[in-house]
DNA sequence: ATAAGTGCAAAAGATTTGCAACCTA
DNA sequence: TAGGTTGCAAATCTTTTGCACTTAT
């Protein structure tokens, strides 16, 4: 695809993704700033789950040069506007992904590799909301991460870190 | 049982898991000390989830002074040979249970009042295996938690935190 | 102009680690 | 006795916060 053909999809999206968090800070009264925008690109522009470290190499790499803190307080604000998902993974750095591209899913992490794969189970979800409503009690939000060991023998992957 | 007709249970119990303890020390040339024992016993003889400060504050109302050190590093021991369950709720310190008592399960926490309950599901458990399945993975582990707002009106229990 | 946001460095909180003294096997 | 274990304090690591300065509105 030429410079002319080339059908630039994240460009798009992206225009969306920043309206939604612009209005999202209106109505706080929060101000539009460069350090937030860079990071929600950066987060929407790259596939994978961030941690703050990487976010910020990532970040540096484009020229964005960004505070650790401020990075912390944006991803704050995406959280809650609901533009970034927030992942409690075991033992490892709390990681960041973009909440919006592939809808709701859950994790499975391969105990060998590190790999995180991504998966969704209507039947999972409802049988959640079912056990919560027992409780009296209303769906707010789950985690849910399957750790497993790889079954192929001599797995290539195995041992590597730090994946997406 | 008792001296005579009392069935006292939990010493039972506590025998039974101790020497599970100290196999599990031998077989890794470990050593079998008042504090490792005072540990398994503090989680055994409480129901709850546990903090690090907890366990600290637990023991040292029994005169069983024990080091912080020495209560993390015991825990990775009993964590290890599957006799204390690590809890990671997000946004929390994290939570030690015992891991026998009441079989496997998951972990309910209601938003509002802070209270964990806990549940188990077999067909959830199911799924989950299968989807591992589907991914070539051999189940490991999981951590699941469901985060609920309590449907009763004025619950008393509201913003109440630091619950079991 | 003014309230909000930023970077920096310090603070805080949880967990780990080095080391000398101290036990268990 | 020898090697593992303990407690303490120092070190790490991640995240939060106070503050003077800067910027969006």
């Amino acid at each position: 695809m030429g410079p002319d053909t080339k059908p630039e999809i994240r460009h798009v999206d992206l225009e969306q993704l920043e309206d939604r968090f612009k209005s999202f800070l209106y109505a706080k009264r929060g101000k539009v700033t460069n350090e937030r925008l860079a990071l929600l690109r950066t987060l929407y522009t790259h596939n994978g789950h961030f941690s703050v470290d990487q976010l910020l190499d990532l970040m540096a790499k484009n020229e964005h040069s960004i505070s650790r803190a401020t990075v912390y307080r944006t991803l704050d604000l995406l959280v809650q506007c609901g533009l970034v998902k927030k992942l409690a993974i075991e033992d490892r750095e709390t990681r960041y992904e973009s909440a919006l591209d592939s809808g709701h899913h859950d994790h499975i992490i391969c105990v060998d590799c590190n790999k995180i794969i991504e998966f969704f189970n209507p039947e999972l979800e409802a049988i959640q909301d079912d056990i919560l409503g027992v409780y009296n009690l209303k769906p707010v939000k789950h985690i849910h991460q399957l750790y497993g060991s790889c079954t192929v023998p001599n797995c290539p992957e195995k041992k590597k870190s730090g994946q997406t």
